[in-house]
DNA sequence: GAGTGGTCTAGACCACTGT
DNA sequence: CAGTGGTCTAGACCACTCC
C-alpha cells in the first residue's frame, strides 16, 4: 500500500505533466486538498513539499501554491576567455563599448548593475596551495555581484583572488572605485605585464548555504553551481582564482572544446 | 522571535561546523532532541529536514541521524576529448589497453562495470532540431550505465544518439553486443569516415526526477548535473549527441580552455 | 525486543496577501 | 476582513535495524 502523501503527490504530478494544470496555475488550497483526499493537512503538506523539491510547484505564503514557470536562464561560455584576451590590449575607448559580462550573457550594458568591493586578506591553507604560495601571503580579495536590473536577485556571486605583490605595481588594481573596469580581469592583468595562457574551470553542484539561498533568492530545494576558475600565465603560474556561485535553476554553462585535425 | 525549528537547526549546525559533532557521528534521537529543547517531535524533524537539505546530515531509518561524510567525487575533464581523438586511429590492440572511461576517472579497467543497450527510435522535435534533421528521422539510441564495481550506485546515466543513416554502413555500430568498444565513440565514428572538429558541452543543474533519484541512489535534496554533449564533424554538422546525468554530490567537472599567445 | 526514524491525525494559533 | 500557507502540539501506530 502506497503512502498517502505519495498518492496525493502522484496525482498532482500527473495533473501537471498532462497539462491539466498549466504553469502559473494555482493549486487547490491545502485544506481543500485535505478534504478531497480525506487526509489531514500536514499529510497534504508533505505531498506538496515533495513537489516543491522536484521543482514542480512554488509556495507563496498567504497567496497559494502554484505550478512553477520555468525561469529564464543565463548562458555562461568559455569562448569568452579568448574573446576577452583578444580585447585586453585594445584602447580604453574600444573596450568601453562592451564589457565581459555583456558578452557572457548577450545582454546590453543597461540591463546590468554592478557592485564590487576589494579588501586585503592573508591566504588560508586551501587558497595558498591553489596559488602555490606560502600560507599567510597577502592577497587582494574582490567581491562582485551581478544582476539584471529588471530582477531583484543577483545571477551570480563572485569572489576573486589575486596575489597582492604581483599586481601592486599598478595602484589602480587595488582600488575598487575603478570598477567596473572596461576589458575585465585580463586587461587588468595586462597592465602589470601578465599574459594568460590557460584557464581551468572546475564545476560542482551542491545545496546552497543559508546565506547563498538568501542572496540568490533561491527557492528551497534548489542547488547552486559552484565554479572555481583558475587563470594561468605563460609561465604556468596561477595568477587569478575566482569562486563563482550560480543559481542552478537559472544558469546554463556552455564549454566548447576545439579538436586538432588529423 | 526566531522559529523553534530554526533555533534547533542552528544549534546542531553550529555543533557540526565547530567539530563538536564529527562526520559519521550519530545525533541524539529525535525524541531525545525534543525533550532537550522542550518541543514536539515533528518540530525537531522540521529542523533535521533543514539540515538534510543542506547536506549536513543523513537520515537512516531505524538506525539514527548521522553527520554526513563527504563522498568521493569523480572527475570528468574535457581534455579527454583530444586524448580520445588522438587514439581513435590507433590499432585495436593499442586501444584495448585503456578505454575512455578509465581516462575520465583515473580508475583502472577492473574498477568499472559497463552496461549498454541500443535501440532505434524516431527523432522527436527537440532532438531533431539539435541534429538539424527532419522530425521522424531514424536515430540509434544508446543507453549506458557506468559504476564502480565497489559501489552499488552508478556514477552516471548516459543516453547517446546517432543518426542511423550516417553510421549504418558499419553494421557493428548498430550492435550493442560489441560494447564496450575499445577507443570509444570517436573511434566508432572514424570507421564510417567521420572526423570530429569540435565538442560542445552544455551544463545545468536541477532536482532529480524520482527515477533518477532511485537509479543514482541520491539522498533527498541532492541535485543532478545534466550535461548535453554535442559532437560536430569537420563540416560543422552535429553527428553525435549525448545526455549525461551525473550525481551532483559526487561529480566534479574540469574544463580547460587554452588561450592563443599575443 | 528495544530503539530508532517514518507516517499520520485533528486541531490551535500565527503570518501574510489581497480586497 | 476572508482566505491562504506556516508553525507547532501531543500523541498513535508502523517500519526498519540491530542484538
Amino acid at each position: 500500500m502506497a503512502k498517502a502523501y505519495e498518492r496525493i503527490a502522484d496525482e498532482l504530478r500527473q495533473a501537471i505533466r498532462s497539462g491539466q494544470l498549466s504553469p502559473g496555475d494555482q493549486l487547490p488550497a491545502e485544506t481543500k486538498l485535505a478534504e478531497i483526499h480525506r487526509k489531514s493537512v500536514p499529510t497534504v503538506r508533505d505531498a506538496l513539499r515533495m513537489l516543491q523539491s522536484e521543482g514542480l510547484i512554488e509556495k507563496q505564503h498567504g497567496r497559494g501554491n502554484f505550478v512553477r514557470r520555468s525561469r529564464t536562464t543565463v548562458l555562461r561560455t568559455n569562448t569568452r576567455h579568448q574573446w576577452e584576451k583578444d580585447r585586453a590590449r585594445e584602447t580604453e575607448a574600444q573596450r568601453q563599448q562592451t564589457g565581459a559580462t555583456e558578452h557572457d550573457t548577450g545582454l546590453g550594458v543597461n540591463d546590468l548593475v554592478f557592485y564590487a568591493a576589494y579588501r586585503e586578506i592573508k591566504a588560508e591553507k586551501e587558497i595558498a596551495e591553489a596559488f602555490g604560495v606560502p600560507e599567510g601571503t597577502t592577497l587582494v580579495e574582490r567581491t562582485y555581484r551581478t544582476r539584471y536590473s529588471a530582477e531583484s536577485a543577483p545571477f551570480n556571486l563572485v569572489t576573486s583572488y589575486l596575489v597582492r605583490e604581483l599586481v601592486a605595481q599598478n595602484p589602480d588594481l587595488l582600488d575598487d572605485t575603478k570598477e567596473p573596469w572596461p576589458g575585465g580581469t585580463q586587461n587588468q592583468l595586462s597592465t602589470v605585464g601578465i599574459e594568460l595562457s590557460r584557464i581551468d574551470e572546475r564545476v560542482t553542484a551542491r545545496p546552497p548555504t543559508v546565506e547563498e539561498a538568501e542572496e540568490l533568492e533561491l527557492p528551497p530545494g534548489t542547488a547552486v553551481l559552484v565554479l572555481r576558475k583558475t587563470s594561468y600565465d605563460i609561465d604556468d603560474r596561477a595568477v587569478e582564482i575566482s569562486d563563482v556561485t550560480l543559481p542552478g535553476d537559472r544558469t546554463e554553462m556552455l564549454f566548447t572544446t576545439p579538436l586538432e585535425r588529423w
